[in-house]
DNA sequence: ACTATATCCTGTATGC
DNA sequence: TGCATACAGGATATAG
């Protein structure tokens, strides 16, 4: 499950292997992944044809390559995307949806996707800030990022903590397993109403995320190979780092009560039930 | 203007 | 062994 740090070590992976080369041809092998694509399959394919990559850009979990022109390409993995760069006519990967070649004999761009919750599109004019990323609010690395007003935002929003971390458009980047491994960090329960938070409560729990997510970052960049672009979902978790996700029954690293296992917005919340109170009232918002 | 929820999708794991 | 079901969770359309 990508989420920032994966998704950026993806870019940097694309911004190594992609800037000046030109789009030689483009085959869809599946029309899912590209249903965000205004004219189709057909015309996705036909329309890339020709354009030159620049340097690849994010904000939070979107992605997008930015062509000469002013057009971009936007990408988002969803859940199991992967992009993978490889020697031109060999195998492509499971699940291999689109493919790119290009006009000259560097690596070919294949998107594989398993349950195709990812995609790609053409955006007009995308090359500075798409229109489908303007409504995404800056993530935490953001140089341009107002923490400030977040942590205001954050403040005067009525829903549980997690559920307005995990709300893209008051700050980007996080998914399920950070938001987790934040709130632990930052000795919060999930429901905890944010607007019972105080200003110096939402700073720690904003330095928290940051730092969780540097630390995957690095993790994830060591092992990074620029010709096999890889972000299976599992790399960047690899499972020493992470504190509560996926450790139902095992000791909080900090007090060793057994972490559990919650029903949350039809996934699950990781937790530690000795670190993390349940508040007395949960959030107001009804 | 917010907030909450159903929906999409498929490989893997688990239960009977 | 085989079938059925649960689970993983991104963003978004829509309901409240």
């Amino acid at each position: 499950m990508p989420e920032l740090p994966e998704v950026e070590v993806v870019r940097s992976g694309l911004a190594a292997a992609l800037p000046g080369r030109t789009i030689a041809g483009v085959t869809v092998h599946h029309p899912r992944p590209v249903r965000r694509h205004t004219g189709g399959p057909e015309d996705f394919a036909t329309g890339l044809v020709g354009r030159t990559f620049t340097e690849p850009r994010r904000r939070g979990k979107f992605l997008w390559l930015p062509f000469t022109d002013g057009d971009a390409l936007m990408a988002h993995l969803g859940m199991s995307g992967q992009f993978r760069l490889d020697v031109p006519g060999s195998p492509p990967p499971p699940q291999c949806r689109v493919e790119f070649t290009f006009t000259d004999s560097g690596p070919e761009l294949r998107f594989a996707d398993q349950r195709m919750f990812g995609g790609m599109w053409l955006s007009p004019g995308g090359a500075e800030l798409p229109v489908e990323v303007a409504h995404i609010a800056r993530d935490l690395f953001d140089p341009l990022l107002d923490t400030e007003a977040l942590v205001a935002d954050i403040r005067r929003r009525r829903s549980g903590i997690k559920r307005v971390l995990l709300n893209q458009t008051v700050v980007s980047g996080i998914g399920n397993i950070y938001a987790d491994e934040s709130l632990w960090q930052a000795k919060l329960h999930y429901e905890t109403p944010s607007d019972r938070l105080s200003r110096p409560r939402v700073r720690e729990l904003l330095a928290a995320a940051r730092e969780v997510m540097a630390g995957a970052l690095a993790a994830g960049g060591t092992s990074f190979d620029a010709l096999y672009v890889n972000v299976n979902g599992s790399s960047g978790y690899n499972g020493g780092s992470l504190a509560v996700y996926g450790r139902e029954d095992q000791p909080c690293l900090r007090c060793a009560t057994p972490i559990v296992r919650e029903a949350f917005m039809n996934r699950s919340s990781y937790l530690c039930p000795s670190c993390q109170k349940r508040p007395r009232r949960a959030s107001s918002a009804r």
